[in-house]
Parts: C-alpha cells; structure tokens; sequence
RNA sequence: GGCCGGAUGCCCGAGUGGACUAAGGGAGCGGAUUGCAAAUCCGCGAUUCGUGGGUUCGAAUCCCACUCCGGCCUCCA
C-alpha cells in the first residue's frame, strides 16, 4: 500500500518516496529523512482560523509521516515583512499592511487599550502579533511550534520558524545570484525584477502558460514599461520612504514577497527538498514564483511534492469580517471551546475539500474527542489497576514502565485498526476515512463490560499511536482558572449536601449553575465527580 | 474569458465499476438504567447518491449534456 499525496506540480495523485528514504525497501518512509516547510502567517494581526486550517493540515501531514517512523525536519516561516495591501498595483503599490497595523495599534494606544509600548516601531508590532501567533498555535497543538520551543539556541530556533526580517542579506545575495545567472534584470524604474521568460517553466504549478498569464482576463497584470513581461515580479523595491527598509546594492529599500521562502527554506531544507505546503492562494502567484527564485538561483530541482488545502468557508460563505463570520482562535476560546475542540473541528475533513466550518460542527468534534477520551481513561484505568498491584509503576508516562511501549505486540484487533486508519491516511490524508476505522474499532471496546490487562495494555498503546496524528486525546485540556476552580468545588460540595437531604430541585438547579460555568458533574455509585466540558453550554431554543 | 474543484440521509462526511440492502461522527426518536441527569446498553431511520440521457450483465462510481455552488487568475492560508 503505497502513500500517495496530490502533488500539485504535476496535478495528480503520486506516490510519495522521500528523496532520503530509510533503510528498508519495502517502507521508504520508516526510517526516512523528510523536509518539509509551510508556508506560514503574517503577523500583521491575529490569525484566524483559515489561516490555521492550512497550518493544521500540514501539522497533520508531519506528523502522520513521524507515525510511518520518519524523522521530519518541519519549518514553517512567520513572516514579518510588511508586504503590500494593494491588489490593483501588484508591484508594491498601496500602503505597507505592516503600516496599517501601527496604525491601528496606535488608534488602540489612544483609546486606552494599548497592547505594546511603542506601537510606532513596526518591529514590535510584528513581534506583539508572531508572539499570538505562538500562543495560539500551541493551544491547538503545532508540532512545529513545539519544535521551536525545544531548540535551544536562537539560531535553531530561527532554522524552524525562520522571520524574513532576520535574513535580509541572503535575500540580496540570492537576488545576486538570479542576475548574475540572467534571471533578474533592473528596470529603467531602479526595481529588480525575475525576467520570467528566463524560466520556461513558469506557470506550471497553477496550470499557466505565460501566453495566459500576459493577457490575464483579470486585467490585474498591470502593463508597465519598466518590465520585460507584464508578469514579472519585483526581487527588490528601492525605497527610501518605506517603513522598514534596508540597504542594498540597488538602494534602501525592501524585499520582494516571494523570495523570502526561497531563501529560507532552502537555507534550513538544503536546495532540493521533499515537501512544500500552503493554502490553496499560495499556488499562483506565491509558489510558482518560488520555484522560478529557487531553479533559477540553484539549478537544481526545488521541491518534490507540493500539497496544497483548499480555503475555509463559514456557514457556507467566504469568511469575513463585514460578514461577521471570522473567527479567531481567540474568539473561539473566550466561547468556551477547547483548542482541541478546534483542532479537530479544523482537521477531521480532508484538507483538498473545502471545509464548511460551523459552530454545529465544534460541537460534533467535542462529542467525538469526548468520547475518545473516556475510552482512554477506561483503558488507563483497567492498566493501572494491574500495573499498581504488580509494581510497574505508571504506565501512561514512558519510562517508567518495565516494559517500553514501542516493544509492545498489539492484539489483532488494534493491529487491524492501525493498518486500516493507515490506509485511508495514505489515500492522500484521508483523515474522515481514518476515524471512521478509528470509532469503528472503538465502539466495541467501549461496550466491553471488563476488559483483560493485556487487551488494555494494547488498545492503549493503538490509541496512542493514532492520537499522535489527531493530537486530541492524551493532551491536557485547558485548565479552569484557580478562582473558577474553588468555586465549582464549593458549589458540587454543596449539590452533594442538596442531594443527601434529597432536595433535588436544590441540587438540579446547581447542576444547571456548573454547566453554565463550563462543567458537567457526573453522579456514580462511588460518588460525584466533575469535569470541564470541550464546548461552553448550548443555548436551548 | 482561462484554469481548477464540488453536489451523498436532518447536519457533517467516507465510498470513484460487483462484498453499497452507502463507512464513521453528530443530532433525533423509542426502550433499559438513573431521584432526575450524564455516561453506557438495546432498537429505529438514505430502495438512494444535483437533473436528464448514455455505456455496461451490473454505476454513487465511467461518458455526454444541463443546473447549482465554490476557488484561483499578482492582498489572502
């Protein structure tokens, strides 16, 4: 069973092989080397969850391949930039969205609501925006992110989440380069622009013929007489008046917007590279420009597979904000969902269809992860209890047990449901298809009465294993406020008293108090106990 | 105008020629359990896959036409 993945180079459904595979010709992936790089946000403001659809997709496509045993070197650049904000004047015309957002920082600064201290300094308020940005994809679980977050120096933490801003001289040196090999010409204007019909290969990635793209019925390929072909694109923009600018050989100014992941990708991936990711936006002009920077600098070939998701709808239309339907990860949190509710929410449709997000289908993704996660505490519990009489310790942290899980051998009955969530993710991520083998195996377990140590011990171990894609299950959830946390305390010590002195409608009526406070309470033989729900209370009609 | 996707039950969403009397999730309904809930258990629900033709022994799956929806074509994930 092959993996295959759409690449969009060749629009068509490949067989994935890594170009450093591992030692066994059977499964080129266990054991392989992997690079893979994203494209990733800007930090002009909050992302939304668009934005994190794309993130989360390649999240998932790195860490399926770890589950397959590769060891991938993911990166993913934030860039910090300011491009433009104009789409009428492609070349740099229009104010600088980095601008924008000082402006608006500086309006928030007056009206009391200041959010750094210098909302003057474009820098900072790149950095205040790529510090949310962190934040929120920790919530929702970006490996990339944790990666970062390990590294311990500044430089490998700038190879994993690399900031334009950091590598201005390479970009010089790669535009160099692309003249010097006569892909990159100045034009009478003082720009320096990629000569397109140096590279006959443009337009491949998106299905373009140059032919196409000059008489673009967009009308958005603006004639302009300083370039060779009105789809040139600019590599360098002097400007002595930009917000952020740098020297350069062809005066103060600022780099083109697509050189950036040429240069960092290659920088951290080497010139040749297996994986490149984006939304589907990206495709044209964003990567068939990279392609063109990247060949035409290295003459090698630049990335093998590119895979790319298609955008995010709300309620069935385009996002936005004049539609009051844009949410960000923020937005969803302060509603009371949990980020995994949002991960899931944002991962369980196959990324190349287009996903109708809803506030209906985040309670649905907290339904299922709810039911996930009793299975894996019924399966930790049914272990321990075994494991704590014979001494073995805990077994839900690696390490500590006698037996290492790796060595496990899986029932048959896991095994199957390995091989099946397998086999729809290697149908170019079938992620629907992968939980319906996963629920289809769960369900019986979660009927089973008792379950035997060994069935347990190895469900356990397959739940894990799957839980590495989804990243849902064995992840801690938000944790309730210290205040919030006394107050439920107090108020199911209280309901318990209600219900010993059989005052029901007492005791009901604090239930219904915890709900809305985001807790379900839970009434067993053995007592009451509480927990926090993945989704705030619905309202009833 | 060019290029590219999509349309499956109440909702989300697999399935791309025979094991489909269409996976899985959610919501719903009836019953068991419960003080009532939650969780769990048992049972129910598409003779049908946008519309119309065609190919085939056989089509959700292939072909043609049509309708509708969405994306990209130098802001965008």
């Amino acid at each position: 069973m092959p993996t295959s993945f759409y690449n969009t180079l060749h629009h068509r459904l490949e067989d994935f092989v890594p170009m450093h595979p591992g030692p066994d010709p059977a499964d080129a992936i266990k054991g392989s080397q992997i690079g893979i790089y994203s494209c990733g946000p800007t930090v002009y403001d909050y992302a939304h969850i668009g934005n994190f659809r794309a993130f989360l997709f390649a999240d998932v496509l790195r860490r399926y391949l770890e589950l397959r045993g590769a060891h991938v070197t993911h990166v993913m650049n934030m860039t910090d930039v300011g491009h433009m904000t104009d789409d009428q004047l492609a070349d740099g015309a229009g104010r600088d969205k980095l601008e924008v957002a000082v402006e608006k920082m500086k309006e928030n600064k007056k009206q009391g609501k200041a959010q750094i201290e210098n909302p003057n300094d474009p820098f900072a308020v790149a950095d205040f925006f790529a510090q949310a940005f962190l934040q929120d994809a920790r919530l929702l679980g970006l490996g990339v992110v944790a990666d970062y977050d390990a590294a311990s120096t500044d430089e490998s933490k700038e190879r994993i989440i690399p900031r334009p801003t950091r590598h201005i001289p390479e970009f010089i040196s790669m535009i160099e380069t692309l003249i010097a090999r006569g892909h990159a010409y100045i034009g009478a204007d003082g720009v320096v622009y990629y000569d397109i019909r140096s590279f006959p290969a443009y337009g491949k990635l998106s299905g373009n013929s140059l032919e196409q793209l000059s008489h673009g019925a967009g009308g958005r390929t603006n004639e302009q007489a300083a370039k060779k072909h009105p789809a040139d694109f600019f590599l360098w923009k002097p400007d002595r008046h930009h917000l952020m600018r740098w020297p350069s050989p062809w005066g103060d100014g600022y780099p083109g917007w697509h050189i950036e992941c040429s240069v960092m990708s290659m920088r951290a991936l080497g010139q040749s590279f297996d994986l490149h990711t984006g939304g589907e936006d990206n495709i044209h002009p964003h990567h068939e420009c990279e392609i063109a920077q990247s060949e035409g600098a290295t003459g090698k070939p630049f990335v093998k597979y590119w895979m790319h998701t298609r955008h995010l709808m709300v309620n069935g239309e385009k996002m936005s904000k004049s539609k009051g339907n844009f949410f960000t990860i923020r937005d969803l949190t302060a509603r009371g969902f949990d980020p995994v509710v949002i991960r899931w929410g944002l991962i369980s449709t196959r990324y190349r269809e287009p996903l109708n997000f809803t506030i209906q289908g985040l309670y649905e993704a907290a339904a299922a992860i709810t039911t996930l996660r009793d299975l894996a505490e019924k399966l930790t519990a049914a272990v321990a209890a075994v494991d704590e009489a014979a001494g073995e310790g805990d077994f839900s942290s690696p390490g500590t047990t006698s037996a290492p899980l790796h060595e496990l051998v899986l029932e048959p009955a896991d095994q199957q449901m390995l091989t099946e969530f397998n086999l729809a993710m290697d149908d170019d991520l079938n992620v629907s298809g992968a939980l319906a083998a996963l629920f289809t195996w769960a369900n019986p377990l979660h009927k089973q009465k008792k379950l035997a140590y060994r069935q347990a011990r190895s469900a356990l171990q397959s739940l894990k294993k799957v839980d590495h894609v989804l990243g849902v299950v064995f992840v801690d959830l938000q944790a309730l406020p210290q205040d919030r946390q006394r107050q439920v305390e107090d108020l199911v010590q209280k309901r318990t008293a209600a219900r010993q002195q059989k005052d029901f409608a007492a005791g009901d009526m604090i239930r219904k108090q915890l709900l809305s406070l985001g807790v379900e309470v839970k009434d067993t033989p053995a007592g009451t106990t509480w927990r926090s729900r993945l989704a705030p209370e619905k309202l009833s009609q």
